[in-house]
DNA sequence: CTGAAAGCGCTTACAG
DNA sequence: CTGAAAGCGCTTACAG
């Protein structure tokens, strides 16, 4: 009889051939019992999750992703983690993978359109098994890397009308419109748009304000005051001060992001401007602290875990093969009114 | 002549075999040109290259991870994103990552033992190259898993004298004495410390502040207020009231954290309060908004963002058998002293 | 400095 | 409902 030739690279791990053999079945029938796909005797089932439990099996996933070609991760490109708004999204993106077996891959753009595209084609390369990415707006490249890939690919923050896209956001130039409506209703006849970043949400924002103005016969374009910087308290205290300079007229300042209307609000303290009896000032999104502010800030809440809570049970679906219910989901938003308008 | 047998499962992908025949080398060959390992004819490595151009080839990290038993990435365990504190860590460390080749997956804790003990089974069942966690505290099984996976482990935000332990931090206690002992020097003497949370890091700030009111003979235990319910700027809020209501001869309040202070700060606003007339306030880790404050908010700037870069070279070197220098590095921190104190 | 062979631990596609 | 064979695309360990 043959020495049982020893093995070259053994490296100690449980496998599932161990589990098979314990069980008393195939390698075959312990993967697809482990998976819960397609019909296997449910007696041979807990032969084999007893063996599972005996031997402490883990599976690999990177022999598994080998064999089927897609990884158990998706991947979810989002601008910024210094903006409250894509935390709240990404915990609730995370919080429906993870009991699904799947781990979140997290890219960061810095709302650059060449480091979205190098981050799609890395991100890519890792076969996921889907793809969460934020808005439209992104290079021809990064188009044709998303399609040409295959990988299930839902939107999110903004909705769109294009059939065959997945999405699940609102409409922020509807939301823009309606905050500015608010300031109208109250009165307010010189409303300013200050902004930074000037991310595409952001122009969407910008557009719901001007349509606004226009419906009321208030459009006034020299009151957009627009910052390529990114956002930040300091940046909306020096806006709050350039445009009161410029327009001493404004009696409103509806900013994009709740970080410049916070700054702003500080820096009015300062000055010693009344808000919202000179001026009345708004923001956007609802982050934390608005409601702390002195006066309390007026603004827009999104419903951005709700929106990654929708995205991932979307993608979910889409990895599934079930075809997800609607394409597009409009969420909607909800003015919020305090003390600054 | 047999006709060739056609091949089943071809994914149509380009492989590493492609690249070896057109470059007229050995797979092998292929391989260690690509990954720089030991030595290869330079002419070699530039016949590869250009195939590897002329091909568009892309490794596939599945395999690459099933063959040489370790992923191309690393996981980082962090409490909590919404403090920014460690969306700055995380950043920092993701820039000395990527460049390297190494994908960096984001684990929360949400200081929860059990959560970060389910974390680490399930990262550590994707075989990372490395891993960074947060300080040293954790349950005994969180620590086996991760002294039994072999798996190279840097520390982050604290530091330790033990030997053997890698870590990039520095002493939180020094600094909570620091920030106290220069409230002290102001000339107050009822110094409370107000607290949220209760993770080990604030609490050995909380040592600080209790050391240096000993040693300049002001202790005072019933001063420190302590709450575990998550930080917040409401929070700060609530208890700055609280403490002024049970304590109406404290003349200073040390927060763990800017968000409480800051929150306290609007609080005196709304209560018309002197800082720092009636009461001095200071915070700790100089978060954003700090400086934008009515006063500016007197803190300690924590070197988060060097901690991520110094943490991600370590990690490197150990994933690649080189030792770091020193187990232990100790970046300190910088007294910020503004309005507010 | 280079290579032929074997293997990493799973799943797919084909049968039965 | 179950299985034997082949293969996913790399790297390790052994030679030379």
């Amino acid at each position: 009889m043959n020495e049982p030739r020893e093995r070259r690279r053994s490296t100690g791990r449980i496998t599932l051939a161990d589990v098979a053999r314990t069980a008393g079945v195939s390698p075959i029938t312990v993967s697809r019992a482990l998976r819960g796909e397609r019909a296997v005797d449910p007696e041979l089932v807990a032969r084999v999750q007893a063996a599972v439990q005996a031997l402490g099996y883990v599976p690999d996933p990177a022999a598994r992703a080998l064999a089927s070609r897609h990884g158990s991760h998706v991947a979810v490109l989002i601008p910024l983690l210094s903006n409250a708004l894509f935390v709240d999204l990404l915990e609730a993106v995370q919080r429906e993978m993870r009991p699904a077996g799947y781990q979140t891959l997290i890219g960061i753009t810095h709302y650059d359109e060449n480091e979205e595209e190098q981050l799609l084609r890395e991100q890519l390369m890792h076969r996921p098994a889907g793809l969460i990415v934020t808005g439209f707006d992104r290079n021809a490249a990064a188009h044709a890397l998303i399609d040409r890939s295959g990988v299930p690919c839902v939107h999110v923050m903004e909705t769109s009308p294009q059939p065959g896209v997945h999405c699940v956001g609102f409409s922020q130039a509807d939301a823009g419109a309606a905050l500015t409506r608010h300031l109208i209703a109250r009165g307010r006849r010189r409303i300013a748009f200050a902004a930074a970043q000037l991310d595409p949400r952001t122009l969407q924002r910008l557009q719901g304000w001007q349509q606004a103005l226009q419906a009321a016969g208030l459009q006034a374009p020299e009151l957009a005051c627009l910052d390529p910087a990114p956002s930040s308290l300091a940046l909306g205290g020096r806006m709050f001060e350039q445009i009161l300079a410029a327009h001493p007229d404004v009696d409103a300042i509806f900013f994009c992001n709740d970080d410049l209307a916070q700054g702003a609000l500080l820096a009015a303290l300062r000055l010693g401007v009344a808000v919202p009896g000179r001026v009345a000032v708004a923001g956007f999104n609802d982050l934390t602290g608005s409601d702390q502010m002195l006066p309390a800030l007026t603004t827009v809440r999104t419903p951005r875990a709700a929106i990654g809570t929708h995205a991932a049970r979307m993608l979910l679906a889409l990895i599934r093969g079930t075809p997800p219910a609607g394409g597009c989901i409009d969420l909607g938003y909800e003015l919020v009114v305090r003390a600054s308008s």
